[in-house]
DNA sequence: CCTTGACTCTCCCCTTGGGGGAGGCGCTGT
DNA sequence: ACAGCGCCTCCCCCAAGGGGAGAGTCAAGG
């Protein structure tokens, strides 16, 4: 019979760790002094306390080793836990390695500019949107603010206020001209909102993830910051699945104001 | 201004991480009444937010990333963190690499065995060992023993009661005959003991790693426990680089009690 | 103006796998 | 018999919030 100490020498694990072990009803100690406390383990415990240590290793949960450990675990339920477990490690690594892409991305970034980048991209998953809109072909992208005009006038017929705007861009790429643009009032949950021969009620499509920023500034600097959106997608090698979105945050019909908010999105999918 | 919740759904952040943030100094509100207590965010905020978010998503813990937050930070300090977060995704990718090739062999020992694996490798670090021993080469493996009595002898001829006793096998692999065998008896910190023409007086090397195995059982049996370790090893893409030793936790003269227990150990490296 | 329902506040407990330490006995060697 | 270490339980701590209680606040409709 070996004492804690012992037998925490014995194999390399701390003395907490056993009582833990001991608590939990992973290992329970051979025989305890009922008067003492004292905790006597067996020699031959160490075969079940490396069985433990080994799934610990694995990555398993101390609580998922109690259920490997027990006595009616099937050889099924063992091996499916064992693919799980490789399914789930097999995400991890591919999320660390993405992860460690995006650090090396952003070193790159601080070595061309000389500083903390100007922007933050973050990736968040998009939720599907009713919104009214109205989608036209225009000349340039600054025509969009006599959309908004539209789309508040009828909005104003039905007695309803203003709502938060934003822009669907339909083309792939910078356009010189013809910009295939579509303005939306964002509505909320399931409002009644009539729409017309113009004015279309709809749900736009949810994302699983969207490369998004938000540049605050006028929007005559903005394509600046479209740029350093879209090279950071290729940077983290990313393709764009969808037209991306602008959310007017803070702004209005001033084009050189510099205090506007505005945040772009771009749906993605690792490529 | 923005109440809490708003600025939540505005940057997919939940209430309680922001007012968490709040607490730990990374993004107090822009106002804050006194009165109610209410937090009004200012839509600006947004941008640092995102920072935060994307400090996060590179894996930096909050307190880090407000270190990377002060205004102070240099632009050396800042590249030096991202170095050292690369290595660290790089040796956290590697040891998920080897975790998932470990799930992966113990699968196909469980498709080749039909049940729960007999044994369990665990890797642990090796410590530098005070010991007394006898090195020899015998004609086989079972002739170790004398050697033990050599040394209990010895340890008794000073006052010195028996020590928990180890063997170095120093061939690589098996052998027939002439086996080159170190008997060796532990002893404590610094005690001192007197060594002989026969018996040496050393400290064995540490070592980083060590596959082990718990092998209870006759002597007689052992062979089957060190092909189970020598076949993990190499499903697990490592190499021995040093002697095996043999821990009798466990043991007496007879070859056949099968309450015996024994720790059997491979210094190992990743191939 | 009042009420109601949706928000928000602080405070507390919970999660994992133990680590650190306080205060109080137990064991063992001399 | 005593000193010194070993062991016991109990409590608090870590990170990054999640869940919920109880109480106060805000905005809109009647």
């Amino acid at each position: 019979m070996l004492k804690i100490g012992d037998f925490s020498k014995l194999s390399y694990v701390s003395i907490k760790a056993l009582r833990l072990y001991d608590q939990k009803g992973l290992l329970k100690p051979a025989q305890i002094d009922h008067a003492s406390g004292y905790r006597y383990y067996a020699a031959n415990q160490l075969a079940r306390l490396n069985r433990i240590l080994a799934l610990k290793d694995l990555g398993f949960s101390l609580e998922q080793i109690k259920t490997l450990l027990a006595e009616q675990v099937s050889l099924e339920n063992l091996q499916g836990m064992l693919r799980l477990k490789q399914d789930e490690l097999h995400r991890q690594l591919k999320q660390e390695q993405a992860r460690l892409v995006r650090v090396e991305a952003r070193l790159q970034q601080i070595q061309q500019e000389g500083t903390m980048p100007t922007y933050d991209v973050v990736l968040k998953p998009i939720a599907p949107l009713r919104v009214a809109s109205i989608r036209e072909t225009l000349p340039d992208y600054f025509a969009v603010g006599r959309l908004y005009g539209e789309l508040i006038e009828h909005l104003a017929q039905q007695g309803k206020a203003e709502r938060p705007g934003m822009t669907v861009w339909h083309d792939e790429g910078y356009q010189e001209s013809n910009v295939d643009s579509e303005a939306t009032a964002i509505l909320q949950g399931d409002e009644a909102v009539k729409g017309s021969n113009r004015i279309q009620i709809q749900t736009l499509p949810a994302y699983d993830q969207a490369a998004s920023i938000v540049y605050q500034g006028s929007y005559l600097q903005m394509p600046a910051a479209y740029q350093f959106l879209i090279q950071w997608i290729e940077a983290n090698q990313m393709e764009i699945i969808g037209p991306n979105r602008e959310f007017y945050i803070e702004g209005g019909v001033e084009q050189d104001n510099e205090s506007y908010i505005t945040e772009i999105q771009f749906p993605v999918a690792k490529a």
